[in-house]
RNA sequence: GCGGAAGUGGCGGAAUUGGUAGACGCGUAAGCCUCAGGAGUUUAUGGUCUCUUAGACCGUGUGGGUUCGAGUCCCACCUUCCGCACCA
């Protein structure tokens, strides 16, 4: 009697079963070959996207695939559970962030269990906990002893609407990356931590990280930013100051015609502070400075400025250039002033176009003939120098180095490095994050909580209006405190960290959850690190995986691990599109998994989700598509059900002996599928590809099948193909295979079974197809024997009528034969 | 503007090392089965053309090039998407 393929039981049946036995509890075991397969936690915003399952999903293939392959297996999940939507959720609809959070939690873990994925749940982490985020503390205290975290004043990105300041990562195009406000300027103490002391080292860690997609290296790099050039300090004949300047182009300098300062720059002010026009300069320094980023949006086009009618001296000429104050430049980049060369520089170029200030050529292309250069544009590419003095004549790449030589002997400048990538702001005003461990004194300053004193609780109850400042400022049973170092009454921080702190080390945690004195366990993580593949969306090529490798870069020098990188492979998957747009609430055409768990089931969710495009490319979900997915499973289902009388019966034919055609055919079919799939998900994560496999080993099995089943030997190799092809399946579509597994008699889980190998004998063809071409065009074909000889195939190839009729009364002028794949004919 | 990725049937995609373009799936069409079908099943399915049991020509964004042979390599260009963006 043949059962329907029931796959709300069958889903549930193994899920539960699965459940019980705890056959995805990992843990240590130095005898065997360690894997830590490790996909991207998710904020439980609520509910799960199609983003995630496919993350999830292909992190599953793996993770399946490799404990099949024996090897011990970590394949942990948790939660990134602090953060801002959860106090939005508390503003607008009156929940409280723990409660709202922790119940998403709940929610998505049944969603996340009802998919099927291999996670040891005995290690999940959730980073709101006091179990947690007390380790944040400890870091954090570390850091601070340690220099890495410090306090200073900035200028700071501040969301007037998110009511917090945001890390420069958190602004896209001027305006926040939460709800699209635009940014302000807002000055501010602030906690950072000094990840620029280790930015030359995020850089050259580059060079072990070659199983990254170069796109984000790239990415990577560009932040970083790093520029060699010099920094050259020019003097102000009627003033004790200087001003310093960077540049990458000191090879130009002969041809800086002024200085330009940034507003916010110190010496703006005082430079026009004896002025006539005082008030004017005045009024427009404070309007650029505080509109700096709306200065900037409008940006590109105008650049503006005012003269502080004072000089400056250029060290290398002697002569005496103005200073200017100008829009186009950055406060935040190098020293906040530029050395203004009009003739190498666009933008030096239209400002000093618009000012009427000197434009003076000192590099000539090297080849071009002259002439057409100038007037209208600038040369910024390199070249040779003329009106230089000493340097005139040399070629640019030549007169950098003299020149740095030279100004570092003058005493007035050195070769210089610069990067772009800025110190971390960590501080956030807001209430569901952790606290910085800080107490405030006004005698002793700022003093790090005693480590015995940590956890340092973030307090239940609190009222969150989402009124300017901090929430915890505004509880004084938090804030108020006493000095850990004189007893005196103090104030405790009440910044809390940004959410990336916790992300940073998380995969750290998984490898000892439960430890109670350190962050992690150091012989855990020596055994599970580095991650062997780390899988999530490209939207944290930047932030993400910057701060974790510093992080780690950092707990490497404190002794807490000997990793050096943390993730050697990593798997940067698309976006999921669906009416060509990037699924999102917003566009309102986002597609829940549970409603197609509910229709099709997980297995069919899965299989679809992974079939429909390769990992690093986009995804595009199509409702027609999963109902492909779902036939397939059916009809799998259905082929397994009518061949089931098989495995009922011993085996009672000889391998190989006398086995005929058919079955031979089947045989290399089965190999040749095992060799593929296996290299799909092993060395490609083109599980799309092992997928159409698969399905084609489904296609001629249910094609030869009747005739197989008319003799012993065919029976017997039908059997092992069907067996095959349900254990091959089994990472995709794991459910169905672990029934069919079962219902074939096998009384161990399907997991716990050996991936299929294949015998290199049986996974080539005896006989091949070889290819005429005449002229590289497909004329015929024919079969031969593999490795038929040269001759013999050419011979064969010339031999086909249809080729005589081509060939006609032409010469053959040569012909290239091509082992076991083609013979063309060259007229 | 700079940097990156990608352009292949009606659609998602395959072709891994320069060697049969379009695997696999969706969709579509026709047939069978069925009381019925948004189920199952069989067949067909890049385009144009012709002397239609067969065959010719064209065909992987565009234009060139290398090669016996190019989706794949080289040069130029076009389009789309992503990242950065007055970074001195």
């Amino acid at each position: 009697m043949k059962e329907d393929y029931n796959f709300r039981q069958i889903e549930k049946k193994w899920q539960e079963s699965w459940e019980k036995d705890e056959i995805f509890k990992s843990s240590e075991d130095p005898q065997k070959i360690k894997y830590y397969c490790l996909e991207m936690y998710p904020y439980p915003s609520g509910r799960i996207h199609m983003g995630q399952v496919r993350n999830y999903a292909i992190g599953d293939v793996i993770s399946r695939f490799k404990v099949m392959k024996g090897l011990n297996v970590l394949h942990p999940f948790g939660w990134d559970a602090l953060g801002m939507p959860a106090e939005n959720a508390a503003i607008t609809k009156g929940v409280h962030p723990q409660n709202w959070t922790l119940d998403n939690i709940s929610y998505m873990r049944d969603q996340i269990k009802r998919l099927g994925f291999s996670y040891d749940w005995s290690r999940e982490v959730n980073t709101c906990l006091p179990e947690y985020y007390k380790w944040n503390q400890w870091i954090f205290l570390k850091m601070l002893e340690s220099g890495l975290a410090y306090r200073k004043k900035s200028w700071v990105n501040w969301c007037p609407k998110c009511q917090t300041v945001l890390a420069n990562e958190q602004v896209v195009g001027e305006r926040c990356w939460r709800c699209d406000s635009l940014v302000k300027q807002k000055e501010m103490e602030q906690w950072f931590l000094k990840i620029t002391d280790y930015a030359e080292e995020l850089l050259s860690g580059h060079e072990l990280l070659e199983k990254w997609p170069e796109h984000v290296l790239i990415m990577q790099k560009n932040w970083i930013g790093k520029s060699t050039g010099a920094h050259i300090t020019f003097s102000l004949p009627d003033s004790s100051k200087s001003i310093e300047v960077f540049t990458t182009r000191i090879d130009t300098i002969y041809g800086a015609t002024f200085l330009a300062l940034s507003p916010e720059h110190p010496l703006s002010q005082e430079l026009i502070a004896d002025s006539v026009q005082k008030e004017k300069l005045q009024e427009w320094i404070s309007e650029n400075t505080e509109n700096l980023r709306l200065r900037r949006e409008v940006g590109e086009g105008e650049k503006e400025g005012v003269d502080t009618g004072k000089k400056a001296i250029n060290p290398f000429t002697g002569e005496e250039i103005p200073v200017w104050i100008s829009s186009y430049v950055l406060m935040e980049y190098g020293t906040g002033a530029i050395m203004a060369v009009p003739a190498h520089d666009q933008r030096d170029f239209e400002f000093a176009k618009k000012y009427s200030l000197p434009i003076k050529e000192v590099i000539f292309p090297e080849k071009t003939s002259l002439t057409e250069v100038m007037d209208d544009e600038t040369f910024e590419e390199y070249g040779m120098l003329v009106n230089s003095d000493p340097f005139s004549g040399k070629p640019s790449l030549e007169a950098i180095e003299e020149m740095c030589q030279y100004a570092e002997e003058g005493g007035f400048g050195r070769k210089s490095m610069l990067y772009r990538i800025r110190d971390w702001g960590i501080s956030r005003q807001r209430y569901w994050g952790t606290p910085i461990p800080v107490i405030h004194c006004k005698s002793c300053g700022p003093v790090g909580v005693p480590y015995e004193d940590l956890p340092v609780y973030l307090p239940y109850d609190i009222e969150l209006r989402g009124e300017e400042g901090s929430p915890l400022e505004k509880e004084e049973s938090f804030v108020k405190t006493t000095c850990p170092r004189c007893q005196g009454e103090a104030k405790r921080e009440t910044d809390t960290m940004d959410t990336f702190f916790d992300s940073s080390w998380y995969f750290f945690r998984y490898t000892s959850p439960r430890e109670g004195k350190l962050p992690f366990n150091f012989q855990a993580a020596d055994y599970w690190l580095p991650v062997d593949l780390y899988i999530g969306g490209v939207e944290h090529a930047i932030l993400h995986l910057i701060y974790a490798r510093f992080f780690c870069k950092y707990f490497r020098d404190s002794g807490l691990t000997v990793v050096d990188e943390p993730f050697p492979q990593l798997l940067a998957q698309g976006m999921v599109i669906k009416d060509g747009a990037k699924m999102s609430k917003s566009k309102g055409n986002v597609v829940d998994p549970d409603d197609i768990i509910a229709k099709y089931g997980a297995d069919a969710l899965r299989l679809f989700i992974l079939f429909a495009s390769p990992p690093e490319k986009e995804f595009i979900w199509n409702d027609e598509g999963i109902e492909g997915g779902f036939r397939f499973l059916n009809r799998l289902w259905m082929l397994v059900q009518e061949n089931l009388d098989l495995f009922k019966e011993e085996s009672r034919y000889q391998e190989d002996v006398g086995i005929e055609e058919k079955a031979r055919l089947l045989k290399i079919r089965t190999h040749q599928t095992i060799k593929k799939v296996s290299e799909d998900i092993e060395k490609r994560y083109h599980l799309n590809t092992a997928i159409s496999t698969i399905m084609e080993l489904y296609n001629h099995i249910k094609r030869e099948k009747d005739e197989l089943r008319q003799s012993e030997g065919g029976k017997d190799v039908l059997k092992k193909s069907l067996e095959t092809l349900t254990l091959l399946l089994s990472p995709f579509a794991p459910h169905i295979c672990e029934e069919l597994w079962e219902k074939m008699g096998h009384k161990t889980y399907i997991i716990k079974s050996s991936w299929p190998a294949f015998d290199p004998k049986f996974a080539l063809e005896e006989r091949v197809t070889i290819v005429v071409q005449i002229n590289g065009k497909l004329r015929g074909k024919f079969e031969a024997e593999r490795d038929i000889a040269e001759d013999q195939a050419k011979e064969k190839a010339l031999g086909l009528s249809r080729i005589q009729n081509f060939i006609g009364e032409k010469k053959v002028k040569k012909i290239i034969y091509i082992k076991n794949k083609l013979v063309n004919i060259v007229l």
